[in-house]
DNA sequence: GCCCAGGGAATCG
DNA sequence: CGATTCCATGGG
């Protein structure tokens, strides 16, 4: 991968593997507008930024090249070999299948905050709708960036009330994003302190918030803390790998668990993102 | 009206 | 342990 500033752009080159709009719409992230084809916003870290690709090159903007090193590299995963990561997992042919659905897709390394709280509000919900609820807190609570909405930081939730969280027709999930929003806005969870943290003990630590469970913990550490061998089981997750691994029995998450650790190793969670991918969008039902 | 949606807590056996 | 039920709400 190569990179250059130009003009208050970034330029990306000769990089592999990476789809915008594969990355973006396969469910990992729900800050994004599509302008067009290979061309979105995003809106992440306080900032919003457009990217634009053709041609086998990527462009990023407005970026610096300090934003592009110190955000959004990691952010869009870009350290990471793909073609390493593939290579390791298509020897298995369902997998080969799926990565072959959508070669470009990208893990993101977004924010833990954010991230908790969208797929704490996830629950039991659609995608678009998601999408929609995290927009209502952004709008109503964060701060305004020239036509986007930042998601609102820790001190600016801090202190709202499970009735005004309801308002914005978060529904039963309300009282566990009030719980969320009181460990980690009182210091009781330290965000800063997760990357010293072993998968385990995060995990363990992301489940003490009431109404975070196996599935929200997995995603958070996933798609927010770089642990890319979690692998978060949904309705969809299961039934693929139902599908495609248990012949169409039924197994237990457990089951499911231990299966993808055992098949994918620390390349569960890009397996998993292949995997939701695929089923979403081939198989309707 | 009925079913489902990137689940999890509470309860019961 | 595993299975069931309830939780809010909107769209098909």
């Amino acid at each position: 991968m190569k990179y250059e500033a130009l003009g208050g752009k970034i330029i990306l080159s000769e990089y592999n593997s990476f789809d915008i709009s594969e990355t973006l719409e396969c469910g990992q992230c729900f800050r994004f507008v599509k302008l067009g084809k290979l061309e979105y916003i995003i809106i992440a870290n306080g900032k919003v930024l457009r990217v634009l690709q053709q041609d086998d090159i990527t462009e990023l903007s407005p970026c610096t090249a300090e934003e592009f090193e110190n955000i959004w590299l990691k952010y869009f995963d870009l350290e990471q070999d793909y073609s390493q990561i593939k290579a390791v997992l298509s020897k298995d042919d369902v997998m080969s299948q799926a990565i072959g659905f959508a070669e470009g897709i990208r893990i993101l390394n977004q924010e833990p905050w954010e991230c908790l709280l969208s797929f704490i509000i996830s629950q039991n919900m659609n995608i678009p709708r998601i999408k929609q609820i995290v927009h209502n807190i952004s709008e109503f609570y964060g701060d305004k960036l020239d036509d986007y909405y930042a998601f609102p930081t820790i001190s600016q939730l801090k202190g709202v009330t499970t009735e005004d969280l309801a308002a914005l027709k978060t529904g039963f999930r309300a009282k566990y994003l009030k719980d969320a929003i009181d460990k980690i806005s009182s210091g009781q969870i330290e965000i800063s302190g997760f990357p010293q943290k072993t998968t385990d003990e995060l995990k363990k630590i992301l489940m003490s918030i009431y109404g975070v469970g196996e599935k929200v913990a997995d995603c958070t550490l996933l798609f927010s803390c770089m642990r890319h061998e979690c692998f978060p089981m949904d309705v969809w997750i299961r039934r693929v790998m139902s599908e495609l691994y248990f012949n169409g029995g039924e197994a237990s998450s457990r089951e499911v668990h231990e299966f993808a650790a055992e098949k994918f190793g620390g390349y569960a969670g890009y397996a998993q993102q292949y995997l939701f991918h695929y089923g979403r969008n081939l198989k309707g039902r």
